[in-house]
Formats: C-alpha cells, sequence, structure tokens
DNA sequence: AGTACTTGATTGAAAGTTCAACCATGTGCT
DNA sequence: AGCACATGGTTGAACTTTCAATCAAGTACT
C-alpha cells in the first residue's frame, strides 16, 4: 500500500490493438444479440427479454414465487424497476402480488396459470434463438471458454451497488 | 428444402444443462459488466455507454464527423434513437450538426473540440474498467475464445432489420 | 418531365428505466 | 419502551428508447 507511487495510481494503461478489437467484438456482438432475442420475443409474444427474465425465475422458483428484492437481486435490476414491471405483468394477468407471510414489509410476485403458459410458448422463441445465433456458431470449448470469462466478469463485480 | 419434414422444422431442441449455465453466465457476466461500465460513465463524466461510443467513432472518423444514418448502423441504433441522442449532445456543445455536402438529405455530426476533451479524460474511466473488470480476469486465450464467439454471432445475425 | 420507389432524417407520443423522496416495517441498542 | 438505523417496497417526475407517421431528397424507369 505505501508503496504505491502517484504514478503508478494515475496512470492509464491503453488497450494494445488485439485488445481493443477483442473489446470491441464483444460490444458489437453482445449488443446484437440481445437487441436480436428482446425484437424477436416481442414480435412473436410481446413480451421483453427483461419481462421473459422475470418469468423464468418465477417458474423455477418454489410456488413459482419470489419476493421482488430477491427479484432485483436475480436480475441485477433496481427494485424500482422491478415494481414498475411486476405492475405492467400484473395488469395483464401474467403475475399476481401477494403479501409475504414472514415479513411484513414484504410481497412476493407469484406466476399466474396464465403467464406459466405464456412462458411454454415463448421458451420455445428464445431457445431457438439462443442456438441459432450463439450455441450453433461456436465449438462447445469456445464456448465454455466465454462462460469462463463471464464468470470471471461476475465475480469481479460482485453484486450490485446502490 | 423440400426434404424438411414439419417435426424438423417445428421441433424445439432444448438446452442441455452446460449450454444451459453457458447462457445463463453469458446473460449475467454482459449484464452486469454494460450496467458497470454505464454507471462509471455515467456518474464521472455525465456520459452514457452510448453516448461515449458515439463519441469514439466521431473522434477517430476523417474530420470528425459521421453520417447520422452511418453512425446509426456502425452502432447498431435506430435512426431515431441517433437524431435524439445527437440533440442532446448537441444541445449541450458535444457535437455540431451540419448539412452534408454530397447528399441533400443528408446531415453529418461533428465532434466540437470540447467534445473531444470530454472524450480525452472520459477514456481513463472507460479503458480502467474495461481493463479491471474483463481483460485483466481472463487469459489471453479465453479472451480469443470469447472474441471468436461474439464475432459468430454478429456474422449470423448481420445487419439490423428495420 | 413524370411517376413510383427508396433512403435520410426528424417528430411526437407511448413505453420503459432511473432517480430521489417517501412510508412502513423490521432490527439492534440502551 | 424508546431511539436510531437498515431494509422492502412504492411513487411520480425526469429522462431515454421505441414506434409510427411524416417530410424531403435521391434514384430508376417510362
Amino acid at each position: 500500500m505505501t508503496d504505491l507511487t502517484i504514478a503508478s495510481v494515475n496512470e492509464t494503461r491503453w488497450l494494445d490493438e488485439t485488445q481493443q478489437q477483442a473489446w470491441r467484438s464483444f460490444l458489437g456482438g453482445t449488443t446484437v444479440l440481445m437487441d436480436r432475442l428482446d425484437r424477436d420475443l416481442r414480435s412473436e409474444h410481446g413480451l421483453s427479454m427483461s419481462e421473459y427474465e422475470i418469468l423464468v425465475r418465477l417458474s423455477e422458483a418454489p410456488d413459482r414465487s419470489i419476493r421482488m428484492a430477491d427479484l432485483a437481486a436475480a436480475l441485477s435490476h433496481s427494485r424500482s424497476r422491478i415494481t414498475h414491471t411486476i405492475s405492467r405483468l400484473e395488469r395483464d394477468g401474467i403475475v399476481l402480488r401477494t403479501q409475504c407471510g414472514t415479513d411484513g414489509r414484504g410481497v412476493t410476485a407469484v406466476l399466474t396459470d396464465r403467464g406459466f403458459e405464456l412462458l411454454a410458448t415463448a421458451a420455445h422463441t428464445h431457445v431457438r434463438g439462443v442456438r441459432e445465433y450463439l450455441i450453433d456458431q461456436c465449438s462447445a470449448e469456445d464456448l465454455a471458454a466465454t462462460q469462463r470469462v463471464m464468470d470471471a466478469i461476475q465475480a469481479a463485480i460482485g453484486g450490485r451497488t446502490f
């Protein structure tokens, strides 16, 4: 700690050509992929990617229900965003809000049967996209390497700070 | 073409455990990374990631200027989004709009000196983030593999369809 | 020249996200 | 009990993105 010079703290190490290209590809690839998956889901089922992700989490949870704050943490969304999104989904009969039994402050979102059916249908579109655009486009080794990179990123950044 | 059965067209091949995990990591990693880079840029320089990307492109272009449509294509944004974003940047004195000489319809955005200086400052933050969260977190081989995957995605999806 | 069609860009409204302020409930300390 | 403080969730306003409609200018074909 005391050995750090001002220079070592302030100096910016720029990216070399290779790194720069890797970063551009990363940026371009994720943008294009997310955008396309979102678009497919929207046009075929009227669901956005983030709505879809919420439904997936709920469908896997016990009683198909998760508390708002846990949902927010799992998806790296703000509490506020979850509130608004769940409100829209509730308006459309896809989820339901219930009071949490053990914690007076808590609200848990529950997937309705209608919501489950919508998810079951939309999943075809989503999985087809993930396969067609990502999984079928690269070797298993490269996919595994990509996964290592993604996991490292998440480890480096850790939980969200609000 | 004529050999395809209905089944081969309609049947959904679900993801196995490994693929599913890879996809979850992908989703989580990109979400967390983009979110963090955006947040850093915003809090330190009042710039969003997409605004920053526009400035980068402009700064590298001849005369530090690019036509609106080309900017939209390069960043996979809609024309409308570029119009609105450039309007905000123009209001803040970061870019300028000029008529394109050769095409009466065209408008080209130009980076101002003020905009260039802002970019030069913000670049430190951005590059530090890319290094800290991504490049320093993985091996060069895994980064190269990730780049191959990203390039394959872009090739598979190709240009945006509006 | 005149017609239809495409491309470039903007506009305004609707939808979604963020941010700060707020209220209610739980937790810990004295 | 009473206090401060942290946590869970909502709200409304500001901001950003999307979508459909519009206008202007280029291109192609007759």
